[in-house]
DNA sequence: CTAGGTTTTGTGAAATGCCACAAAAAAAGC
DNA sequence: GCTTTTTTTGTGGCATTTCACAAAACCTAG
């Protein structure tokens, strides 16, 4: 057995993937390429021979086209490759860029590691090509195999760490820094932490999905990411793109239909924290983006819409506001008035000022939210103002009422 | 010499004060009573015989009534009284209840410790009663100089509970009530911290005459003050009368006529601390009241003519907000542009937005105050919603820029 | 100085909010 | 049941705000 191995020579020749992919294109006289199970790029010969654009894309950008895969899942040429243990010969399709090529999937155990795909431009495989081709796919599976674990370790040392810098005690700025290095991770100058959390445990398919959609919606890297339950964090690099109410939109866009192919219940809402590029706030701004999510949850009419802490506002307060409240055991009393009228009374006083203020104090906007008459509203402000004892012509009470009321309601909310 | 005295016998035959005034009361044959230098009672003698009822009231309420004393001051007798030796004859005032009497000054080393006041109602003192009331001034001296070291130990040994109470680390509210039992205090079940600071030093006088007046005024007990410097801080007792506006008006009023009386420039300043009954939340309290001093100095405007930390409304969170503000770097983007503007064109746009939110957005009033016309106010606001990106018809919208301009207002003011 | 922009002020028309009043409806009290 | 009070709705007028437009004043830079 050994022996049959050391002869057909795949397994323990050639130290890498490269240089199996260089044995395998001089067996066999074609170009070859190996990608893994997400379809980037592993490895490629370099020996001369014509090559199509679309192998060409592909070594330039490390990963196969999104057009290319779209056009051979189409056909059912992956899951073909997907389910066969045999090599499969795909025909040109010369619109995308494709020459006839042959190729076969990599796995161990029944689970897909990769592939090799062959490029048969100047020559087409014979019979025992096709066999070496089956073999080599036997020999790249250990590799991919050892490729995978080590990727997968890497994977989890810089999760750790990063779930370290999001909920541990916070370290000088330097110290991450020179921590990273050590971890390969190139930290971006000026960073925010983003969070997508779903109202259930999120899968692992969908986090992948995420991983890849979201850092390209906004155009940034994400050198490190973390998964915790219902959440998804990553470090994200601050760009432009960021900041823009188009980039807000395509997330919340996003973010509503990879929910809606994952059947979630309740959707999925994401957060960005402020910009920064010390490294040593990194933990304020995960509770940062904690409070975001808090607040849409809270507030889905005024904060709902919006990603960033940066465009809270005040609502940025009503976290603090509303634990200092509770810990003196403020109440305002003014509401306290209306709410024992309300009572005593099934009215709705409170809901009236509430909504009176939310409304920007325009009696036209606010009766129409309140299915009332404006002539009502009227009434009901004037009872307002002698029974809470307020008067609505002044800001600071206004501002006053406003801030206590929605403190109360985010107490309310976050239980 | 010792002789002398012995024969006299006044100086140390009596262990108490109540004791001379029995023995000086025997030795005349009139009821006698013996007072501190602030007309308090320190004894009265209590063998029978006729009272006029000025005598009665002063034991009742154990200090001379304010009357009494204003029309002997008036008639010059206090100060013929303070100035002299020798004992002075004073005339009876039918019309404030006051018969015949003779007092005499008890000093020693020229500083004035209290009197001896002898009722002549049924008999009149004959030179050797004059002679003898004199050498009962004399051995009363080095009594009331006792007593009064004893109450100035007292009282130093209190204000340094208070102090540590109100600066040092909160301790157990069990603790705080047995140390207080066994320095005699009787703290109130509720209480509040009320702070009065001037511009300047407080002179020991105006602190003496504020300790008298304040509590007064609010019908309150104040067994614990203190003073540091600019300030006089108070634990009070809990009262109805704190918390109506009568008292608020009052005090603003008592404090204007003492700064006056005492050419104070800048006048003085005075705060409540909300109340509470747990007394290990007493540094917290005269935190609160350093905030409301610190608010009515930064907003004399909105937050002057308040007391209490109860109602300060929303300007009970500046101090917090501008802090997190500053230290976060953060600055509202709206009023940057506004800002920016206004540096480049010498406008005023940032002043405009301030004024007509604290003018509770109504038109009229802000185009008063900025003494423009009401045109004028609409443009310029339709530039500060150009240009700052505001929408002016939006409540959230609103308030964060009154709190973002207030923290900054605060900021300032508190350099 | 002048041309261009910005800002203020003036005017009038349309829209809107505010208020008093009254009738109807609903709720509370007896 | 009835009466009384509270609340809602309807009407119309008055005052204000809002807006468009235009003229005037002011600033600024070439």
């Amino acid at each position: 057995m050994k022996n049959n191995r050391k002869q057909d020579g795949w397994d323990d020749r050639y130290d890498s993937l490269e240089e199996l992919a260089d044995g395998v294109s001089e067996r066999l006289g074609c170009p070859v390429t190996i990608e893994d199970a997400g379809n980037r790029l592993l490895a490629y010969s370099t020996h001369s021979g014509s090559t199509d654009s679309a192998r060409i894309a592909t070594i330039i950008s490390r990963r196969v086209p999104e057009q290319v895969i779209g056009s051979l899942s189409q056909e059912g040429i992956m899951s073909r490759l997907a389910q066969s243990d045999e090599p499969v010969r795909i025909p040109a399709i010369p619109s995308i860029g494709l020459g006839r090529r042959t190729a076969i999937a990599i796995r161990k155990n029944s689970t897909l590691l990769g592939y090799i795909w062959v490029l048969e431009e100047s020559r087409t495989l014979d019979e025992s090509g096709l066999a070496s081709l089956k073999q080599a796919a036997g020999a790249a599976a250990g590799k991919l195999e050892r490729h995978y674990t080590k990727k997968r370790k890497e994977l989890e040392r810089r999760q750790d760490f990063f779930w370290q810098l999001l909920t541990g005690e916070s370290r000088p700025d330097e110290r991450v820094r020179a921590e990273a290095e050590k971890l390969g991770v190139t930290l971006p100058g000026t960073y925010r932490i983003a969070i997508v959390q779903g109202a259930t445990r999120l899968e692992e398919v969908l986090g992948k999905q995420l991983n890849e959609a979201l850092p390209s919606l906004w155009k940034a890297r994400a050198p490190l990411s973390a998964s915790g339950g219902r959440e998804w964090i990553w470090l994200l690099e601050e760009t432009e793109q960021i900041r823009t109410a188009a980039a807000a939109d395509a997330t919340a866009a996003c973010l509503r239909s990879l929910a809606d192919r994952y059947g979630l219940q309740g959707g999925m809402s994401a957060a960005l924290s402020t910009a920064s590029s010390d490294y040593s706030q990194l933990g304020s701004g995960y509770r940062e983006a904690q409070t975001v999510l808090q607040l849409k949850a809270g507030f889905p009419e005024q904060v709902g819409p919006l990603f960033a802490y940066d465009d809270l506002g005040h609502y940025r307060w009503l976290p603090y506001l509303a634990e200092q409240n509770r810990q003196a055991r403020y109440t305002n009393p003014c509401l306290e008035r209306l709410r024992a009228y309300d009572a005593e009374h099934h009215s709705s006083l409170l809901e009236t000022l509430a909504v009176f203020l939310a409304k920007d104090c325009n009696g036209k906007e606010a009766a129409e939210a309140l299915h009332l008459h404006a002539n009502s509203l009227n009434y009901r402000l004037k009872r307002i103002a002698e029974i809470g004892r307020i008067r609505l012509d002044s800001m600071d009470q206004k501002v006053t009422l406003y801030l206590d009321l929605q403190a109360e309601a985010f107490l309310k909310r976050s239980k």
